[in-house]
DNA sequence: TTCACAAGCGGGGGCCTCCCCGTTTGTCTC
DNA sequence: GAGACAAACGGGGAGGCCCCCGCTTGTGAA
């Protein structure tokens, strides 16, 4: 008999990296697109895009797992120059700089969040990472509350993108991280 | 010639207030229901729907402009038994809840945080009051800063909401309010 | 009352998401 | 190689949002 697989096959393989580099090209050219368009352009029925990725945010976030890397370093660079709660802020505005840039990251983000699953798929979970790596310096330092969630942190960097992600409320955006910020502060 | 009119025909004013009832209805039978399909409840083309009301988050708005008053005495009565600051915390659960029996309340909220209109239509507006008077009350008692603005508060209450508004996310709901409470607190 | 016209109406249709289900195909075994 | 079977495919369609545009009707003026 037929062992279960723990593999794709090679067709559904290849029809998947197939997707994901139609669908980057796609968000990439910065017009919306539905994504039964990216399936028919991938050259497959709709019915296998969305077998592959359930929800649109599955596929955004396959789609920008590379990308996402270089905010690790940022965060790195950020904590070796500045204060720790003072590097939370820059980053997290750079994230949203980033995500600004990047169609329906923000959107994938607040959807993780609410059905939560924050901390899955390649993005988010990196994201977690780096607020816990920055979290633990504020901790060690002092200047950060050490009881915190990073999956907390991120929920609310996610809520606060999608309330005022446009670049045109950069101002509040700003303040609103204030607000967070010292209230992760040790009492 | 015919004057400019400032209010409406009293056809069109009749079917406005038909589709608000049926709405008001249809959302609080807890079941999900279509715009195209309130319309036809209501007997009018769905047209006259979107006319009347462009954005669902109008109609949502609407429907609830009367259920939110109840809030603003609680709010009172939380400021007249509690420190101003636990107070907030106390309502913004509260609204948490009562936004969480709602459909389309929190969606509403968020819609119009990010697109910068937080603050008009009846409920967020009254949400904004509320959230000005308690903020006053917490700078008088050198609870809480004074420099902020009671939209950028709304912003991020609707935000958690948009994230872990869920009945089961209660708890994380918790935590982040207490950091965004915290933050609220002069330095 | 009648008339002219702007205000208002409505349903058809385009585009979207996403499911359903009969058909095809890769892979493993012999 | 051939056969069996699960994995994967794909297109059609249901239902949702929302716009377009030709038709109807309430209203103020004569």
């Amino acid at each position: 008999m037929t062992p279960p697989r723990s593999t794709l096959r090679a067709d559904a393989q290849r029809n998947r990296e197939q997707l994901i580099v139609t669908a980057a090209e796609a968000f990439a050219s910065g017009r919306p697109i539905s994504l039964d368009a990216i399936a028919k352009r991938a050259g497959v029925g709709n019915a296998t895009l969305y077998r592959h990725f359930p929800t649109r945010e599955d596929l955004v976030e396959e789609v920008y797992r590379d990308q996402i890397r270089p905010l690790r370093e940022d965060a790195r660079t950020l904590l070796a120059t500045e204060p720790p709660a003072q590097a939370l802020h820059a980053w997290m505005l750079r994230f949203a700089d980033w995500a600004g840039e990047r169609r329906g990251i923000c959107e994938a983000l607040v959807a993780m969040s609410a059905s939560g699953r924050f901390g899955t798929g390649p993005v988010c979970d990196e994201v977690q990472q780096v607020l816990a790596m920055v979290l633990e310096a504020g901790a060690t330092a002092g200047e950060l509350r050490s009881d915190i969630d990073p999956t907390d942190v991120g929920g609310i960097l996610a809520g606060l993108l999608s309330v005022a992600g446009a670049p045109e409320q950069r101002p509040q955006l700003n303040r609103m991280m204030d607000v967070v910020v010292d209230g992760l502060r040790p009492r």
